[in-house]
DNA sequence: TCGTATCTTTACCAAATGGTAAAAAAGCGG
DNA sequence: CCGCTTTTTTACCATTTGGTAAAGATACGA
């Protein structure tokens, strides 16, 4: 009599059957479906197993319980959401770095928009479940950026900014582009949202940071 | 037997009792409380009557029921929200106009984080409620506040930018502060927010357009 | 101070919600 | 094809949730 499969070494694909691999992925879809636009209180478990095409028992059978569910796609979505800042090379040229960086957020907003808005919703809910992982992982990760920003300034290869403030900047127009995705189809119906944002964000922080 | 406060012609001040004033007033503070951080469908009433101190049944002698409450809210938001961008003058200097309009949303967005934060819960589930208050009185405005823009821009007042996209950042880095609070206190613990704040969006805006 | 209208509380209710137990069904290695 | 494990379904359950009916308390003008 094995235990369900959320006992046995958690999220390790070597451990998982096919058939495990592709619910617990149908589930993870769905929830980052329903979270990302109700955020955790406001996401109900039948609306999950809905989306799923699972029963909600069914469900509870791959997964301890809803909030293990949020769980898992939070420190799934971490990973991913500060890779590009980590990529940022200290040895590269400062300028084309940051707006590499620029571009990589804005990419990834376009690309998983649902994924910056589960983050949204868990941040403006005041991060009762990330906060934690935002001291442990984010908070080093930025004190290094701002760090190495700082240098470059100090080097004189960036113009003077205050590095932190950059850093929201940079997160809040990238980020704007999913989280506010309904208010900006309002104001942009017809026109091409993709390119006209790159365009504008190359501007932005090419002439705030150019020496 | 008069009808519930509910049904006279509804937030119209003078034909509410000094009872009436208050405890509308006391049940919207409480709701902005719980709806700004968990969203419509996560906030309960039950939430919103003991943050209001007053029982469930006496809050729905005040309102309609839950849906009402967040509509009289989110009336009552864009008002205040749209009010910096009305007040833009055409008859200004271009750059100060602008550079006037970013202190007064940073400002709004330190004054009243809870009512930015509603907003971007509204607007993250998609604006299902504020939707057509969106097409009706936002769009216009911004249509306008565009066509303005770009007569500063063609006159050579201001650089060359895409105004709809400009006025996307100036949303999004001002409202960051507020929606994103509880990153922005991790990431920034002991350092002073505000004035370091309005330096940075001083310079990112005022770089990206002075001609 | 009395009577009426306003306000508040008590006692509910039906539906929704997160979760469980256990039986039934489906996979799958031998 | 058999037997055991994994997976899915059925039938529940306790709590929460939005909301109501009606009695009780309070304000307030005449």
């Amino acid at each position: 009599m094995r235990q369900a499969p959320n006992d046995a070494t958690p999220a390790d694909g070597a451990t998982m059957s096919r058939i495990q691999l592709r619910n617990r992925g149908r589930i993870l879809d769905a929830a980052l479906e329903v979270f990302s636009k109700y955020g955790f209180r406001g996401a109900t478990l039948d609306q999950i197993a809905d989306e799923a095409g699972l029963s909600k028992p069914n469900i509870l059978y791959y997964f301890d319980g809803k909030e293990d569910i949020h769980v898992t796609l939070l420190n799934q979505l971490m990973d991913r959401w500060l890779a590009p800042l980590r990529e940022v090379d200290p040895k590269g040229d400062p300028l084309e770095e940051l707006m590499r960086y620029v571009y990589r957020k804005l990419e990834m907003s376009q690309e998983f928009p649902r994924e910056s808005r589960l983050f949204a919703n868990e941040i403006l809910q005041g991060a009762p479940r990330i906060g934690p992982h935002l001291e442990r992982d984010l908070q080093p990760l930025v004190d290094r950026s701002v760090a190495l920003i700082q240098r470059w300034i100090d080097a004189g290869a960036l113009a003077r900014v205050d590095p932190r403030h950059l850093i929201f900047s940079i997160w809040a127009t990238t980020q704007h582009y999913a989280d506010f995705e309904a208010q900006v189809g309002v104001l942009m119906e017809g026109k091409e949202v993709q390119s006209g944002a790159r365009a504008h964000l190359d501007a932005l922080f090419r002439r705030l940071l150019t020496p």
